[in-house]
DNA sequence: CGCAGTTCATATACATGAACTGCGGTGCTGTATT
């Protein structure tokens, strides 16, 4: 304790390697690594996409021994915590403690007195823990000198409903005093990484993205009319396949199904979903962990925490609800650089399941009902009051107030009180912001569903559609996946055979990343351009293809941004998605003009 | 949104299609029950 942080770059590069190798027994830093925790070390937040095996831990875990107070780990998953403080453990590192539910209140009493004690360096809580106003008033008197927010695309993906106090996350950050912070995740699309940052708020964070590509995964499609053709072509493929497999399914249902059709098949199979008794998905684990297993069959409850190399395919009997989520799940697959396999089995209707599952709406009754009553009780409610009277569980409650916030109607006190703003909007029109604000992510999260379908169903590089829709430009095409080894993926060097307007001389009107504006949808981001279409990424209308043929019939249809620099921004930076007053607001002011 | 399973209407004694119904993912937490 008491160490001073002064010291110069190559003072820090030093210390930060001495220690990686002392403590934790790594004869050096990985590309990245030094880097993210440099940036930590002088103060800054960093935001660092690294794949799973790549060493995002000890990107915490290494600065947390040089700098003075105790490291605050939120991670969305007990199991996780519970694997990185059995590794911690392991080292001379000031000891880890946690504090959730799985534990009884006495351990959870003890951690906190161990970390005010200095007798611990890291503690692991769940989202869910920092919404209790005591947990944090408890860390932020400890002074935490790093807070790292583990599987960080939680906080995009399972904010607004789910688990709704990684939405709450920001304010946590704030009330710790705000010091730094990294944000880890393995994968996450420009969007994805503004709404990350702009959700803890972490403005000026450095953005470090390392290790995309995986070349020596072969990606596939194959499409089908019928559920049953699907099925059988799904089962002999893994059937016919070397080494250990996972099958992907949507369903609980199908998990079993499918396990049981690969079983007969003679695959040492097993399902894995979040409706097995936690036992059976334990030895399930463990199973797959200890080579026992050829085959899990799961549904999106397989997935954090895994870190097996010898994955040799993932196949897919439905595609997820996005393409980052897909490459999440195939990136499972050869972690040892060995060969692997990833194969969607598709068929367009298969896409229903997760509009359904995206269409949730919140309810605008209670929300209506919440605004009513702290407007007419003037004063500050415990939340705790606010759930009996309405009859609502905590997260339905949290996820309400949280739309009623970003209206402004509605606060929360430091003590997790809430109260109705004085200057705030009127009840009605408060729900009715919130509406067009939910509205507004439906549709973006709709066009990822979207971009999923022209994943499975583009005749270009596939590993180029990927890459690019994670903000990785790549020249391409890969000559590794289905669409490349037909030899119908469209390729850079006959792009000049597809014509160009003569008064955009760079080859294609608007290039990679730039800013632009659509009479209609607003502004965006280019993300994707092909011979003949582009398509852009719009902060409220989310991913929109358009032709390139109607672009220049229609000269006023899309432009360059005016307030953008014309050659598009840096790489790893990306079109935000605004989830704030200020998106709605501008909703009607943007058209197109240059 | 799409699928499977049911009920219903029709119109004639068995079957067919239309209409309706229910179901579908991810995990924390705290409380009630063995």
């Amino acid at each position: 304790m008491g160490k001073r942080v002064v010291w110069g770059r190559l003072g820090r590069r030093r210390r930060l390697r001495r220690v990686a190798r002392e403590v934790f027994g790594w004869p050096d830093l990985r590309p990245g690594q030094g880097e993210a925790m440099e940036h930590l070390l002088r103060g800054r937040d960093v935001l660092l996409v690294m794949p799973t095996g790549g060493g995002k831990s000890a990107v915490y875990q290494v600065p947390a021994q040089l700098l003075p107070g105790p490291t605050v780990v939120i991670s969305p998953l007990i199991a996780l915590q519970r694997d990185q403080m059995v590794a911690l453990a392991g080292r001379d590192a000031g000891g880890a403690v946690m504090v959730n539910s799985a534990q009884s209140d006495g351990a959870s009493e003890d951690a906190m007195d161990q970390i005010r004690a200095g007798r611990a360096e890291y503690i692991f809580l769940s989202p869910e823990q920092l919404a209790k106003p005591s947990v944090v008033e408890r860390l932020a008197a400890v002074r935490p000198s790093l807070v790292a927010v583990d599987e960080a695309h939680c906080v995009s993906s399972w904010g607004h409903d789910f688990r709704p106090d990684y939405q709450r996350l920001g304010r946590v950050i704030e009330r710790l005093g705000h010091p730094p912070v990294i944000a880890l995740t393995a994968t996450a699309s420009p969007p994805v990484r503004d709404d990350i940052l702009a959700t803890l708020g972490l403005g000026e964070a450095r953005q470090i993205v390392r290790g995309f590509d995986r070349p020596n995964l072969s990606l596939e499609v194959r499409r089908f009319h019928e559920e049953a053709d699907k099925r059988r072509a799904l089962v002999e493929d893994a059937a016919g396949r070397k080494g250990l497999g996972l099958v992907y399914v949507a369903t609980r249902r199908d998990a079993e199904a499918y396990g049981e059709e690969l079983a007969a098949a003679g695959l040492r199979a097993a399902a894995y979903h979040a409706g097995m008794k936690a036992a059976d998905r334990h030895r399930v684990h463990e199973a797959f962990q200890g080579d026992e297993l050829d085959v899990v069959v799961a549904t999106s409850a397989f997935g954090m925490g895994i870190d097996k190399a010898d994955v040799r395919y993932v196949l897919h009997a439905a595609p997820p609800e996005s393409p980052e989520s897909y490459y999440q799940e195939i990136g499972r697959a050869g972690r040892d650089g060995e060969p692997a396999a990833a194969v969607l089995f598709y068929r367009s209707q298969d896409l229903g399941l997760r509009r359904f599952f995206a269409a949730g709406k919140p309810d605008e009754e209670k929300m209506l009902q919440t605004a009513t009553l702290l407007q007419a009780h003037g004063g500050t409610v415990p939340a705790s009051e606010m759930r009996t009277t309405l009859g609502v569980g905590a997260s339905k409650l949290t996820s309400l107030v949280n739309l009623l916030e970003q209206t402004g109607a509605v606060e929360t006190t430091g003590r997790g009180d809430l109260r109705y703003v004085q200057e705030g909007p009127p009840p009605e029109e408060a729900v009715a912001r919130a509406t067009e604000l939910d509205e507004n992510r439906r549709r973006v999260d709709d066009s990822r569903i979207d971009m999923m379908r022209a994943y499975a169903e583009t005749t270009d590089c596939r590993r180029r559609f990927l890459l690019e829709y994670l903000g990785e430009p790549y020249p391409g095409p890969c000559g590794h996946c289905d669409v490349c080894q037909t030899g119908t993926a469209w390729s850079p060097d006959h792009a000049d055979e597809t014509a160009a307007p003569p008064d955009h001389a760079d080859g294609a009107p608007f290039p990679l990343h730039s800013e632009v504006q659509h009479a209609a949808w607003g502004t965006g981001t280019v993300m994707r351009v092909e011979p003949d279409r582009i398509t852009v990424l719009f902060e409220e209308a989310g991913y929109r293809t358009l032709s390139l043929e109607a672009i220049q019939r229609d000269n006023d249809l899309l432009t360059f941004h005016p307030d953008a620099a014309r050659p598009p921004a840096r790489r790893g930076r990306g079109p935000r998605i605004r989830r704030d007053k200020a998106a709605a607001a501008s909703k009607k002011t943007t058209t197109g003009v240059s």
